[in-house]
DNA sequence: GCCAACGTTGGC
DNA sequence: GCCAACGTTGGC
């Protein structure tokens, strides 16, 4: 199975890079997606060794800031069985989850944070989903072409 | 199955 | 905080 990408946004005031980071094993599970698209990607396509392009939203800066690796595949999201949980959702159960979640792991680091604004000036970026207008997808697939330009552009960002 | 109302996302 | 874009819900 070919190696995939993806692009996975979170809010640095709840949960940022560094967060991730700091981590028991710099992984966590990535609990609380509520939307069927999202889902279906953690569910159905996301493998281990997938690679993730973090992008932080709702910030002063938004952009990517490194990247992670996906280390466990799918499985249920306890949250949406927790009634004090902010993800709760009375039509999932535990025999029969409606929502799920895979384990991510801080792998690296940008030297400089790619904007969203640079990310729209790069012709090579011009299809990610991220960069157009009123995609709101928490989790989006990318290209290994997408990819390895972001990678490239957050490496050595600080020299150009 | 349509669609209006409502809630959420996320850049600005 | 505003608001455009989009997804979901629920009455019919």
């Amino acid at each position: 199975m070919t190696k995939q990408y993806w692009l996975m946004k979170s809010e640095p005031g709840t949960f940022s890079f560094t967060d991730l980071k700091a981590c028991a094993h710099s992984t966590d599970h990535w609990d609380g997606v509520r939307n069927y698209q999202a889902r279906n990607y953690m569910r159905d396509e996301m493998k281990v060794g997938d690679l993730v392009l973090f992008y932080h939203s709702s910030c002063p800066e938004p952009g990517i800031v490194g990247v992670a690796e996906i280390t466990r595949e799918s499985y249920p999201d306890h949250t949406a069985l927790d009634a004090d949980s902010k993800y709760f959702d009375p039509k999932s159960s535990s025999d029969n989850s409606r929502w799920f979640m895979v384990d991510v792991t801080w792998k690296e680091a940008f030297k400089d944070i790619v904007t969203l604004e640079k990310l729209k000036t790069v012709a090579g970026l011009k299809d990610m989903k991220v960069v157009q207008k009123g995609q709101r997808l928490s989790i989006q697939p990318v290209t290994a072409e997408e990819f390895n330009i972001v990678y490239k552009l957050g490496m050595s960002a600080s020299l150009l």
